[in-house]
DNA sequence: ATCTTCCGTAAGTTGACACTTACGTAAGTT
DNA sequence: AACTTACGTAAGTGTCAACTTACGGAAGAT
């Protein structure tokens, strides 16, 4: 996850992301499009593919890249999740509330 | 949004963006929480302000951080329009295909 | 078998970044 | 005015990351 973050820091690996996200494209392809040497590209996909944000698949000489789903919806769910922490706090804070104020009880389900 | 997207790549500042989402923390006491010095907490907190995730209001002696709400919006709505690329590249394609298949037609709405 | 295509990997360089220890400064205290 | 508190900023260091050129290796074509 801090993998996948990092990853989508940059932002030639963002547009790799874009690029890839509804068709699979072979390396070279994807190269054409940045400034930057194609070795470069390939680094960039190795750190893609790590962080579980692309799938890798080999066709012949070629290799094909595509946005991998299924790590793009756990970055999502996790991103939901962190911004999500200040309800949680807010709900925990309010527990803590009660918990002063209604010292007597001794319900612990949460 | 670069910097923002940049600045949460880093664990620390998302803890410390953590830490003041429901309250005003002042400097020393958000440090207190981490095990590197007060001077690195201080530079992440710059960080973290000019990309415009956290605001800065001085109250006497003290600086006290709070999560900047807008800015977080902001970060997420770039990230969902990010995730949607899909869905309006696939829209552009239908239509780029409409385009080639009914050439005679000339309504331009969209 | 040789050659070309398509691509990853190795090695080295440069710049960014997280961290440290000084030091400076502004606001309250005595 | 001197002192303390609560910070940011400067300067220096080590590490990591993005890039380059050079090389290697696997798959298909001749």
């Amino acid at each position: 996850m801090e993998a996948a973050l990092k990853a989508m820091s940059d932002p030639t690996r963002r547009e790799i992301l874009r690029l890839v996200q509804n068709e699979e494209m072979p390396a070279g392809a994807i190269a054409s499009n940045f400034p930057v040497s194609r070795p470069a590209i390939s680094q960039h996909l190795a750190v893609l593919k790590t962080a579980g944000l692309i799938d890798e698949r080999r066709s012949g000489v070629k290799r094909l890249y595509r946005t991998r789903v299924a790590g793009m919806a756990e970055l999502k769910a996790f991103l939901e999740m962190f911004w999500d922490v200040r309800l949680q706090q807010l709900k925990a804070a309010v527990e803590a509330e009660n918990e002063k104020e209604e010292t007597s009880d001794d319900d612990e389900q949460n």
